[in-house]
DNA sequence: GCCCAGGGGGCTC
DNA sequence: GAGCCCCATGGG
């Protein structure tokens, strides 16, 4: 297939929702620390967790090391899962000083190949924390898959009712420009999509953008 | 009060 | 390599 299917489920979104601005963080500390709170939770519940780390100076990774995992995991209760969170953050820090004595810019000037690898062998970090990383923290050109993009594209008709994490990357990145904006904003877009319109199927024929191009349309009935 | 969201680890077969 | 359970909160 060629990209431009693609490219214009993109610019339906695009002109329907506008620009994204994602990652909602201020620091690339602050991206990877949010890439694993929200880790099967919704950002609603993750924003209060991040203030409280915020709140406590715990948005560096000298300070984070250095708090003990458990006061962590106590102010990281509203992002749910907090005891394993806690540890997988504290994973984080370890390799970080592991290998790169702590230094997050001597991380991400590393090949993205290689540095994905790496993050995968993390423990706590999977493929779509690994890209969100690499995508929103690092500016690397890779495509961040999640559940929501699994729904979107199986209701236009692209991917089967299952499809592995990987196939639907490369999905992805063999039909698009390899353009780090517009990974960025593809990502951010069918995630806001997913959030407002795709919870059942009847909602999404009525103003959704993309109801010219899904198959469903029509179709009324609870998600997959 | 109940059900649902949804990434990753660890286990079984 | 697919299927299952576990982790815990907040919102409908």
């Amino acid at each position: 297939m060629e990209s431009a299917p693609l490219l214009k489920v993109f610019r339906l979104l695009y002109d329907h929702f506008g620009p994204r601005h994602w990652w909602p963080a201020e620091t690339p500390f602050e991206v990877i620390v949010g890439a694993i709170l929200t880790q099967a939770v919704s950002w609603r519940n993750v924003e209060r967790a991040v203030a409280n780390l915020k709140a406590r100076g715990l948005l560096e990774v000298e300070a984070l090391a250095a708090v003990d995992e458990e006061t962590l995991a106590g102010l990281i209760r509203p992002a749910g899962y907090y005891r394993v969170k806690a540890r997988k953050l504290k994973a984080f820090v370890a390799y970080l000083h592991g290998s790169y004595g702590g230094r997050l810019e001597a991380m991400l000037s590393r090949p993205l190949g290689p540095l994905r690898e790496e993050l995968l062998s993390i423990y706590g970090i999977g493929p779509e924390t690994a890209d969100s990383i690499l995508l929103y923290a690092g500016g690397y050109p890779t495509f961040v898959v999640d559940a929501y993009t699994h729904r979107v594209f199986h209701r236009l008709g692209f991917f089967p009712a299952r499809m592995a994490y990987e196939e639907m990357r490369v999905f992805f990145l063999e039909r698009l420009p390899p353009d780090v904006s517009l990974f960025n904003e593809y990502h951010a877009l069918i995630d806001e999509l997913a959030k407002s319109l795709c919870r059942r199927w009847e909602p999404l024929c009525g103003g959704c953008p993309l109801a010219t191009l899904c198959p469903q349309a029509g179709i009324k009935g609870e998600t997959p």
